[in-house]
DNA sequence: TGGTGTGAACCGATTCACAGCA
DNA sequence: TGCTGTGAATCGGTTCACACCA
């Protein structure tokens, strides 16, 4: 089944696929190693046949009786996600939590960079934090344009979050990782993913209401 | 239906939860408004079948022909995340990451308080971060005991990350929201909740992959 | 009239069980 | 024998449609 098309994958079938890709690095296995579903399903916490119907969605590519060439799920799992190359991203906010961005190794290993860092702080300006330039924000449009970048981080206050969201819009960003809390709007076609933090707790505390005293 | 007992409710299902609870906060209604499924369904994307369900789910506390009284369902859902009073919440981790996660206004809003906050740098510890003291992360255990804290947030390097969890959990902590990226493991009855900033980011490249060019 | 509450229908995702292959 | 690939069965969440109520 060469060049077979990609189905449209859940939600969580994406989430899952990107853990395998992370397990795969963290066991160290070498590249001409195989590995089972049940190895997979282990350290991601899923199921081996769920594991199985993940793999096969995008090439059947185990081997019977063997299991899955670690290079080749590799390389599968790199075209999947369109990361033959590394990933440019932008940032705008540059505050402590863009200054972790920055910093996060996570991104490196996973072939992320961030590019171009914005902020509209003057004292900022000019300024680097590692070897990201902070820039003016007024200057994001043409950054953009001359980076061909498509994907955002916007890490700035909550108040601003949205005028950050449209100016990266309309500046043909077509994909933006949000860490401000609310509900952004964005137009159909632009792809938004948001991280509340404050959200991720209540869910924490909503587990432990189930199971304490009450 | 008074004191129904609560059904367990999915993943997602507590995360609209808390969106409706962001979105009650962030429409200023006054407490004796009333609030339509259909108003809820548009700020957080839902549709109002979804909402009914799921605000039904914990009690019916509708009015037909005119919706939710905004201080009933504010009520609700405190009740739900058993945050009638503030919840205290520690740190591990007073790096980029963790300071911005000390400065998050959202927090303070939604009722989360970093109560305290740990680290091993001898450099850091004893100094403060906003109103948060720094101490050192051999106290931990005892602090927690003293403070009664059920809630931890991990936002130390990938490598330290399984260690901080393991102490957490021998310190009694109950639930834990960790940064750090890979997928640490927990005893039975803990809950643990994991954010990957460059799982997100993966999840928008398989988006763009299936929309652009291919 | 406007909007809730809910059974029924629908749909997709997960699990099961096993045939088939190295 | 070990492990994949996959149809079939199952499960649970979402949507639909409408009765009912203020």
């Amino acid at each position: 089944m060469l060049l077979e098309m990609a189905k449209e994958l859940s939600t969580s079938g994406i989430y899952r696929l990107a853990q395998y890709g992370r397990s795969l690095s963290d066991m160290n296995k070498s590249d001409y190693d195989y590995v089972s579903s049940q190895e997979l399903a282990d350290a991601t916490g899923h199921t081996a046949a769920q594991v199985r119907k993940d793999l096969t969605h995008h090439g059947s590519l185990g081997e019977a009786g063997k299991g899955y060439e670690v290079v080749k799920l590799k390389a599968m799992l790199t075209r999947v996600f369109g990361k033959e190359k590394t990933i440019n991203v932008i940032l705008i906010g540059v505050g402590y939590l863009g200054t972790a961005l920055i910093s996060h190794s996570g991104f490196q290993q996973q072939k992320f960079k961030i590019a171009a860092a914005f902020d509209r702080d003057m004292r900022k300006i000019g300024t680097y934090v590692e070897d990201v330039l902070i820039r003016d924000v007024r200057n994001l449009e043409s950054t953009i344009a001359d980076m061909g970048i498509k994907m955002a981080i916007v890490a700035v206050p909550k108040l601003a979050a949205q005028q950050a969201i449209d100016n990266l819009v309309s500046a043909g960003i077509e994909a933006i990782l949000n860490f401000a809390p609310g509900h952004p709007n964005v137009p159909e076609g632009t792809e938004l993913r948001n991280v509340d933090m404050s959200i991720e707790l209540d869910r924490l505390c909503y587990l432990l209401e189930r199971k304490d005293g009450n």
